[in-house]
DNA sequence: ATAGGTTTTGTCAAGCTTTTGTACAT
DNA sequence: ATGTACAAAAGCTTGACAAAACCTAT
């Protein structure tokens, strides 16, 4: 609830007010002096100044009209909600989602960061990434396949998406942890989804060496023998991806234990190419890995 | 040096400042004696000479107009933001820490929570820790001492930070990591510095048990035997809290590796007590432990 | 060049002073007498005689003057920027650079990422960028090109400074600034570069619009339209990026001013595609955009 | 919802002063 | 070279004004 108050003590006039919340001004004075929702404080010379706390009791007068309490009851029940909004619905997935959704279709970053700020203060990063990022950018994807969402929006999303997520990944990289490599296939230019299962690892304790988005094998190969890890995950959006490289990917699956993420792998690959096919289930795996990883640790 | 360059004591004149803010200088001066936004010297001959700050107040007062703020509030807010200004190292600790002061102390917890996301978004966490939490929390006792902060302000930074603290710590027992346990001594109701030092511990692949503030030593013990760990850490801030349970100590540190934090402890107990004594470089004493922790791990 | 006029063999007399500065002999009198500038020794007979420092002081005044101080303050300043401008950089650029490429040479995440957090502490964003950052990636590139680093370093570095600079860019979307949009061209995959020059605008004020690597103009018409940008810019490594765009291009550049940045543009382009073609000094162009764009007022 | 009065805030004008580049007489 | 003069440009203060936003009361 910062992000409101990112102007802290927010002292906001009639008129103000009354756009941030779509209640016209006379609406605000009756409320006011019929029910006691309000208590601005005034200026010398006797405008109406309205703080942080007046605004959220305006949305709870809102929301309660809106599930059809008659307004003095709504007043009533708004005025004394003594429930800080910390106490309020634990986050709701699709209600996240699509407030993020919102904020990047129109191309605000701000509004995203704090939407953002909001969500990780308040769920665990696993949550988040699984439950919110994941699904959104799925969702992105489909929207845009039926033309509902235009390039430039994705290519916007992704970016402040990924400078985010490449933020709370600062550090991964250290410590005593089991290590991972993580790279996306040839060609493949997606690397968020492959972000977000390296923090899942990390919280689990693995370090992580990143390498990113359109990685030749050789790459791979050449940083794997750098850091000798127990683990490479690649990643690969489409089959097509996988084709080029399904000999080399055998090979290096000889020497390394290696995850296979993304929907450009299938169940007979697992066979095929000598590595664990990672299913959609992204936490699910980060587990398995790990308990498999903790035997050796 | 580098700054005197980018930033110059700057002094511009009225026109010079209208054009760069786009503000007619007529504007500017109405600002000045209606609200006292700015804060101009003056020339021998009584012109208005305006430095970076006034600069940077002029562009804060637009921003909050643009937010639809009334100018007087504006003004207020762009007054007595401490917010970042554009120029400058990207994060001065010693501005950030004044920052973080100036909103905890006005119980602005809004403002406190967004200073806290810009620098964790900018900083990794051991900078963040080492140079700017325990230095401000170090500086907050001493003010305290000296009476010019209060209990109350110092209840409420306090429980600010360990949220947000206990917010990065979420998770931090996960993982396959060597395990560790953290706790006070009987007594000690200071814990932030433990926590700080846990989250070291966490960022170089430690899993963390733990315990809070005035734990018997019982409870460390049980705890202990549960989870096996590699190292345990106690934290004390006076010598008194660490006397009564010597022995106790000494009885653990036989069974267990043991890390002695705060002030309380003295290079001697060392040796008398069986245990480490972590200095005031929580950092390097991090990267120690870690290292002899990897050597079985 | 200063080493050259270090030479004490400089003594040069008003008219020459003159004449290399572009400033009249009154004028050189003027700010003399009225703001002590110059200290010039006399001939027998009395004539001034300039020394290396002199032409040094007026070089600055002019530079002062240019950038919108009125004569009183230019001159206070020239007088009293104590060194020349390169006198004991606290951090030394090249010094930063190979502790930077040391870290991430070996793969280790934490260690750069500590040598960041460091430099972040002491250097502006600026300086950052312009004497550490973009050096150390074209010095990368260079390496690569002789077979000195391998694809999978150039990865891996890639990777840990983009998330880093996107965590300086966070919000960099907010705010009243003119608007600028970045883009880099179809098939383009470079954009640490762009993200530099964002920051730089950033710095000024400006808000950005980040599209990210490899955006079809089709999309960056889109988010123009949304958004309307004072400003475009747009980023190509090499010509053949530039080639199959040209005709997109021009018509960009009818309704938006653009920006054409990195080696894939040369000085024809200007005329032929209607932008600016910013060149090799970053900090500079960023300068002048923002002057331009200081119209609004 | 409207009417009639008040506050707020950006802009303008008048009359005078300071600053600064240039010119000129000695 | 010096010293003085001068005029254009830029600033200063005071005071006033009008549009927009707000107030109360009907």
């Amino acid at each position: 609830m910062y992000n409101l108050a990112m102007a802290p003590a927010t002292v906001l006039r009639i008129g103000e007010l009354s756009k941030r919340s779509g209640v016209s001004p006379e609406l605000l004075r009756a409320w006011e002096s019929r029910y006691g929702l309000l208590r601005p404080t005034r200026s010398p010379g006797g405008l109406r100044l309205y703080s942080a706390d007046d605004v959220e009791r305006v949305r709870r007068m809102q929301e309660h009209l809106a599930s059809g309490l008659a307004a003095a009851e709504a007043a009533a029940l708004a005025t004394d909600d003594t429930a800080s909004p910390l106490s309020g619905p634990a986050v709701d997935p699709a209600v996240a989602r699509a407030r993020l959704a919102s904020s990047l279709d129109r191309y605000d970053e701000a509004g995203a960061q704090a939407v953002l700020d909001e969500l990780l203060a308040t769920v665990t990063i696993d949550t988040f990434l699984a439950q919110i990022l994941l699904p959104y950018l799925h969702d992105l994807g489909e929207r845009w396949k039926r033309g509902e969402a235009s390039v430039a929006q994705e290519h916007f999303a992704s970016s402040v998406l990924r400078g985010r997520m490449l933020a709370l990944a600062r550090g991964w990289g250290r410590g005593v942890g089991p290590q991972a490599v993580l790279a996306s296939l040839p060609g493949e230019q997606h690397d968020l989804g492959l972000i977000a299962f390296g923090l899942m690892l990390r919280a689990r304790g693995w370090r992580i060496t990143y390498l990113g988005a359109d990685t030749p094998l050789a790459t791979v190969a050449e940083a794997a023998a750098s850091v000798g890890p127990e683990l490479i995950v690649l990643s690969a959006t489409t089959a097509e991806r996988v084709r080029p490289v399904r000999a080399e990917l055998r090979r290096l699956g000889k020497r390394y234990g290696i995850g296979l993420a993304g929907p450009g792998f299938v169940d007979g690959d697992e066979r095929a190419l000598g590595g664990r096919v990672l299913t959609a289930d992204p936490i699910g795996e980060a587990e398995r890995v790990t308990a498999d990883a903790g035997v050796h640790g």
